[in-house]
DNA sequence: CAGTGGTCTAGACCACAGC
DNA sequence: CTGTGGTCTAGACCACTGC
């Protein structure tokens, strides 16, 4: 069990910062002088910082040094899939509706697109244990190579649909979360009769251009999810 | 303008996996032939590659190669301030109870203490404008130094009210995310008059051996928040 | 066995801070 | 001017993979 002498570079230093022996703003010591103490070469030296650096403990100024960063105590990681999170998994979908529509205006500035331009749109029921848990819509800019295809299309998460027209590397995504009161024809399509919300996840999907290439509306029953979040 | 050889390496690798001429599975060529290739030391070239597997763009399996990753679709990053979100900013707090309180078994549970264990909680309002926005309430377990003066938690964070007894960048946070419909008392609490769901935010903070330090509960109407997250 | 990635060194030159 | 971090080199040895 051999530990890289970068390894002990970072934990040394880490645990000054955990403990509070290091605090937000103070400098650390120079990279030379870590090569004297851990004796080491002052490439090693810059691995372990470089370590620190990724992980939000540290940042460095080019002629000053390296200082200890305040921590974005905001900053979340959401796992967000329309098919399956913690509290439930999409085993049947079902769907009502494939079209070509014009966009109203508000959907055309939401794609930034001119309202006589074509967009596919896709209404689904989701399913768990035969019971409806979502209803799902999505717009989508028409792309060769896409899938108008029902049995492509039905089953298809969002990155999915837009993987035939972009490599889904190059997808740029924004979630939305909100909560909200169904309406009618939702409290019907998901077999609500007493008093349930929504809770709602808009997904837009971006080009690497940063063009908008389709938004996903998904409203869940609000008893049929919950999204988590971790720091790190 | 000086590029620095390491950025053209990861620029040129990131063109062919975005532009799909390398696909998710495929071996990048070795780091020797990439030394031939861009004229560079080996030390430069796997500089290059940190980046890329920093960024998520490729991983390396010892003894084969580095190999282009299948991006992770469902990854999203979520900034998350109970006090201030993307439509509203609390301006007001009003500080309704600080009580010292037994933990009822579930909540004992969650905060994975004993039922005999005394739990401070506090619960407030938070107001924009004038009008109350949200209903919070904070669980948390008793440390020396902690805040128990009324001016002092009135209008802190929840990472604020720990701060005194962790260093703050020793926490770790969770959060869970959900719909729900308000009961008597928050309607009343928030003023709600009409059928308005709540987005409701769990957080659970831990310390760095990760044991809960407390949980806070945040009841939003439904009309004042939403939450936004972004890939990358 | 040869080829791969993982670690590490002991130098070098540069741009920049601050005195 | 000295000291700092940023980039880069040309080697080295290791453990591992696959033939």
């Amino acid at each position: 069990m051999v530990i890289p002498v970068y390894t002990q570079i970072v934990e040394s230093i880490r645990e000054k910062i955990d403990s509070g022996t290091l605090k937000p703003g103070d400098a650390i010591e120079s990279e030379n002088s870590l090569c004297r103490e851990f004796g080491a070469s002052r490439m090693t030296i810059r691995k372990g910082l470089a370590i620190l650096a990724r992980d939000g403990y540290i940042y460095s100024i080019p002629g000053k040094g390296n200082f200890v960063k305040k921590p974005d105590l905001t900053k979340y990681t959401v796992y967000y899939d329309e098919m399956s999170n913690s509290i439930n998994s999409v085993d049947k979908t079902r769907l009502l509706e494939v079209n070509i529509i014009m966009p109203d205006e508000k959907l055309a500035d939401s794609l930034q697109i001119s309202i006589r331009k074509n967009v596919i749109v896709i209404k689904r029921i989701f399913y768990t244990d035969g019971d409806p848990v979502a209803y799902d819509v999505k717009y989508l800019l028409y792309h060769r190579g896409m899938p108008i295809v029902e049995k492509e299309i039905q089953h298809a998460t969002f990155s999915e649909m837009l993987s035939k027209a972009t490599p889904i590397f190059a997808l740029k995504k924004e979630l939305v979360i909100y909560a909200q009161i169904p309406n009618e024809e939702i409290k019907h399509r998901l077999n609500i009769y007493n008093e349930l919300p929504l809770l709602v996840v808009e997904q837009k999907l971006f080009s690497k251009e940063n063009k908008p290439m389709g938004l996903g509306i998904t409203y869940f029953r609000g008893d049929y999810i919950k999204l988590l979040g971790t720091s790190h």
